[in-house]
DNA sequence: TTGAAAATATTGAATATTCAACAATTGAAG
DNA sequence: CTTCAATTGTTGAATATTCAATATTTTCAA
C-alpha cells in the first residue's frame, strides 16, 4: 500500500488554500454592502480606526489596516480630497504625520458599521453563533502564534 | 449603563478582518518560501491543480486558484512563456481552452510542494495539531455555508 | 434551419499596487 | 557638537489587476 504523502494531497486540503478562500468569499460580501456607500473595504477599516478619535501615525495604520505605505498614502491621498480624513503633522516627531478623521467621516463611518453589522449577522445566521465565535478564537490565536 | 452596540466593535473582532489578517500572515509566509524558486503563490496553485494531469478550463482553473479571469490569462500567459503549461483547444467544446501542465512545470511543482510542505509543518508545529485541524474544519464549513 | 442569447476566453484601456529611490527628521555614537 | 545610521512618509516608474468591450462558439427556441 502506498504511503499517504503529504506532498500529493490536494489544494484545497492546505490551510493557506483554505484562508484564502474564506477570506475571498467573505470579502466579497462584505464589499457588496460596503459598495452601497461607493466605498471599499479598506476605506472603512481607515475610518473604523481613526474612529477613536485620536490621531493615528501612518505606519501604525498601514499595520492596522493590512495595507502597504505606498498604498496606504494614495487612498489616503483620496480620502483627504473627499475630506473623510485630514492630515496633521506630528509636533512631537516632525518626520511623522498624524492622520483624524472628519466630522464628514464620522457621519460616512457609522452608515459603513451598520453595512457590516448587517454582513456579520448574515453569517451568524447561516454559519451559527458557536461556529463564528470559534473560528474568531482559533484565527486570533493562529495571528499570535504567528509573531 | 450603556447598551454595548456592536457597531463600535473595534475592526479586529470583526470576522472579515480576522480572515483578512490570517490570510495576509500566511500567505506571507508561503510568499516567503517560493520565492526561492521565483514563483508566486498563484502559480505554485495553478501548478498543482494541473498536476492531476488532466486538462482544465480556464474559467474551472480561475475558479479553482481563486483569480479573475482576464488576470489568471495574463499568467497562464506568461507561464507558456516559461513552458510550465500549455493550451489545447478543447475539441468538444471549441470556445474552450484546456490547460496542462508540462513535464518542467511537473519538475518545478514538486519542489514547490515540498517548500509548501515545509511550512505547514512549520505551522503545526508552533500552533499545534489539534487547532490546525480544528480551524480548516471551521474554515470548511463556513465556505459552504456561504453558498 | 435560423437567429438570438448564453458561455468562454482574450484584449486594451483605466486603475491600483508595488518596488526602489528619495527627502526630511530624529537618534545616538564618538 | 557633529556625523552617520535609522525611522518615517512620499514619489515615480514598473507591474499587476480590473473593467468593459470583443470575438468565437455553442445552445436553444421558434
Amino acid at each position: 500500500m502506498a504511503k499517504p504523502s503529504k506532498e500529493n494531497s490536494p489544494i484545497t486540503e492546505h490551510l493557506a488554500y483554505l484562508l484564502a478562500q474564506a477570506n475571498r468569499e467573505i470579502n466579497r460580501q462584505l464589499e457588496l454592502r460596503l459598495s452601497k456607500e461607493g466605498v471599499p473595504v479598506e476605506q472603512w477599516r481607515i475610518l473604523k480606526v481613526l474612529s477613536d478619535g485620536n490621531g493615528h501615525s501612518m505606519g501604525e495604520l498601514a499595520d492596522a489596516v493590512l495595507l502597504n505605505h505606498p498604498t496606504l498614502t494614495k487612498m489616503i491621498d483620496r480620502m483627504v480630497s473627499d475630506t473623510l480624513v485630514y492630515r496633521v503633522q506630528d509636533p512631537n516627531d516632525r518626520r511623522k504625520v498624524l492622520m483624524f478623521i472628519s466630522d464628514r467621516g464620522k457621519v460616512l463611518c457609522k452608515r459603513l458599521n451598520s453595512l457590516a453589522v448587517d454582513q456579520e449577522e448574515h453569517i451568524l445566521e447561516s454559519y451559527g453563533d458557536k461556529s463564528t465565535s470559534e473560528l474568531k478564537r482559533l484565527l486570533e490565536s493562529l495571528i499570535d502564534s504567528s509573531n
